[in-house]
DNA sequence: CGCCGAGTTGAACTGAATCAAGAAACGTGG
DNA sequence: CCACGTTTCTTGATTCAGTTCAACTCGGCG
């Protein structure tokens, strides 16, 4: 919780109310190994930050299941919409070890962006820092091979190949599992 | 400029004081069709609205003319700091048509996102919205056959294909100009 | 011990890239 | 308004990275 408003505070200062406020609509919840967020077969309704452990978000396509992201200690996951022509995914979180989250629902954190600036900002912040992430992605997907993208992913998270299923880096990828265990044997 | 803030009114609403600050800062410049914007070379500093026309955003790839985005009227482009490899990748903006365009400074934007917080909610509601439309492409470069990919541009953006060049939409969709032309002939 | 999910390996297939050549469209100057 | 060169686009033949399908291996767990 220290380390969420420690982490929030390197974007833009925040003021005591802000954090009070903050604090009181946060809970923080745990889960095992595999377990999902509850709020799957939902609309997305909250946001989340990692305090420990590791997660995936994930979509059904064709009935695949597909790997959005990841994320791990101090990384945050949004409701980030994704579309499917034109259409909304469903999305689903779930979590790859025991996992420590905080949690807060989207409607509070429109009432805090609304009442404080510095909030907002942040937001902002964060936002602008996703996009950029994501524009490596349609770069990588657009020009690298399978094996460069698999050494990209080795060299920006290299945790992460011992903590979850090959399947799932194989679907975030965006290549066959085959294929990844092939590039793998060098 | 009147339908600038009339569009940006839509996403929140801005007190006079804001519309003021942000038309001093705003210069409406005019381009011939196949003109660069003149920050090339630069690092991007600025942030543009499309009054008229139509842009592309492109950078160079291993010596080839990569198209990166394009925009039309009503629509924003913004210093979208494109990351390769680690390395964020120098972006340049040409004119298609002859175009209008606002344009106002990164940092006389940041004092704007400072001082008003319907500013910054304005700014990162754009940047969500964004931030969606990127994730959309996600999906259909790691999905969608060159077909799709083109039938998909043809359904969100039918009027594009007329006024740009084949081969700046065949570098757009990730394929390459000859396929581009194989598709078209069904 | 035997099952089951996860990963590996192999062979055939395919969508798109590449290379190459030609056609069509465009603009500029005579 | 036509001739010429440049740029843009099309078409064809070949090649290749990655998919698909299928069989097999490995490790954990009931």
């Amino acid at each position: 919780m220290k380390s969420f408003i420690e982490l929030l505070n390197n974007y833009a200062p925040l003021n005591e109310g802000c954090i009070k406020d903050l604090t009181k609509e946060i809970t923080e919840i745990h889960l095992l190994k595999d377990e999902h967020l509850e709020e799957n077969n939902k609309h997305p309704d909250s946001f989340y930050f990692i305090v420990e452990g590791i997660v995936r978000v994930y979509y059904l396509k064709d009935g695949k299941d597909i790997t959005d992201w990841f994320a791990s200690k101090n990384q945050f996951i949004g409701p980030i919409l994704n579309i499917y022509g034109g259409k909304p995914i469903q999305q689903y979180v779930q979590v790859l070890e025991n996992t420590t989250l905080l949690v807060i629902k989207n409607n509070a954190l429109e009432k805090l962006y609304k009442k404080y600036h510095s909030f907002e900002r942040i937001g902002r912040l964060i936002i602008t820092q996703t996009l950029i992430q994501l524009s490596e992605r349609v770069i990588a997907l657009q020009f690298y091979s399978a094996k460069e993208k698999y050494e990209l992913l080795l060299k920006e998270n290299p945790g992460i190949i011992k903590r979850v299923a090959l399947k799932h880096i194989a679907s975030y990828l965006g290549i066959t599992l085959e294929t990844l265990s092939r590039v793998r044997g060098q």
